[in-house]
DNA sequence: GTCTATATATGGATAGAC
DNA sequence: GTCTATCCATATATAGAC
């Protein structure tokens, strides 16, 4: 990569950055290209220059950080036993979630949406194939009575579900952990409490000795 | 109240019903005043006649159906157990939910959103009322010896965030649940695999006997 | 209460100069 | 690549007729 493409890749880079940002706190609709291009310091004309459309953009931030299934794969397939794919797993979709909370946050958006767009149903498949690889892990966990019988599907719901209310909903759930703090929300410390409590109710619920 | 009032009650009712339902599947910003008065058969003007502007529309939609903590504490004063008490929470929150899911999705929206606006505000403060209940509930069981010690502020999460998953992202929890239809999701059937599933959760993570 | 017409604002996108 | 100026579409809100 020559020095003056990687300043153009950085300029891209930034523009998703503030784009992410003001996308995920505003809606698509709330934020004009206007504000993101003041925000990141750009001109109005170079969002189209670079990305084509507003459309484009939000599909250029949303696609960029997308949760690969390849990438879950790899992660689990160094351990044994199902508790130790499934708590991989727990450790993998809390580090990127927290780590890519914004985009979360839209994408949480647009699941709630029921228009069936082109990025609606490239999200909802790249969700589904996700939630398959846990609920094989479960599935097979079961089957080899590793653990007892529960809702398969309702229980990777509740993996998922936890992970996304903390991480996309900060203002309230900042209320209930006592923490006026967004950052605290966010720091080591409380991953790892996270962490610990879903570990915690896995191995109570799925009766893991 | 006279018949013309009553006429007048429903008109708005009426109002309310087609926006909510346009509200929750969009977002506020992307529906227009003249989506809402074309869906609902109703002149534009009416709505500011009704409402007063747009924002004010979104507020009553919003307010209207909010879960007060009194409907909550009054429904279960009448059970003695903490076991009980957490179990009709359950029940509560899933018909109320299921009852209200349009609503509930604008206010996941609106939860997600950094901006302090008053909505945002009244909103994140009534649940947070409802959080506290289910709190003491189950704090008050770990004092008594019926559950066990827990992270009792994620438990509460746990409970909200699966109710709310499971209602405001219908799309993927239909591929999840592998059923096509969306009306299967929300029949009685569901309803109570959602409780059932939710209450033996919290059977195993409570270590209730 | 209901409607039409309109004032006014704002947003996305691009043509064309540099 | 960058910027200004501008076109065009669409939005909210309301004045005023009926």
């Amino acid at each position: 990569m020559s020095s003056e493409e990687k300043i153009q890749n950085d300029k891209r880079a930034h523009i998703l950055d503030v784009a992410e940002y003001l996308f995920a706190q505003q809606g698509f609709e709330a934020v004009s290209i206007r504000e993101i291009s003041k925000a990141a310091d750009i001109n109005i004309a170079m969002v189209s220059y670079y990305f084509g459309s507003k459309e484009k953009l939000y599909e250029a931030v949303v696609t960029r950080k997308l949760i690969s299934s390849e990438l879950i794969l790899h992660y689990i397939e160094r351990y044994n036993c199902s508790t130790d794919k499934l708590f991989a797993i727990v450790d993998l979709l809390t580090d990127k979630f927290f780590e890519h909370r914004n985009m979360q946050t839209i994408i949480f958006r647009e699941m709630a949406m029921e228009q069936r767009t082109a990025m609606a149903e490239l999200i909802a498949n790249q969700l589904h194939q996700n939630f398959t690889i846990i609920n094989d892990v479960i599935q097979k966990g079961i089957k080899q009575k590793e653990f007892k019988k529960v809702d398969v599907e309702l229980t990777v719901m509740t993996i998922i579900g936890i992970v996304k209310i903390y991480t996309t909903s900060s203002p309230v759930v900042c209320k209930v952990l006592k923490t006026e703090d967004k950052e605290l929300m966010f720091s080591k410390q409380y991953k790892l409490r996270l962490k610990k409590y879903l570990k915690e109710l896995l191995t109570n619920h799925l009766g893991i000795k």
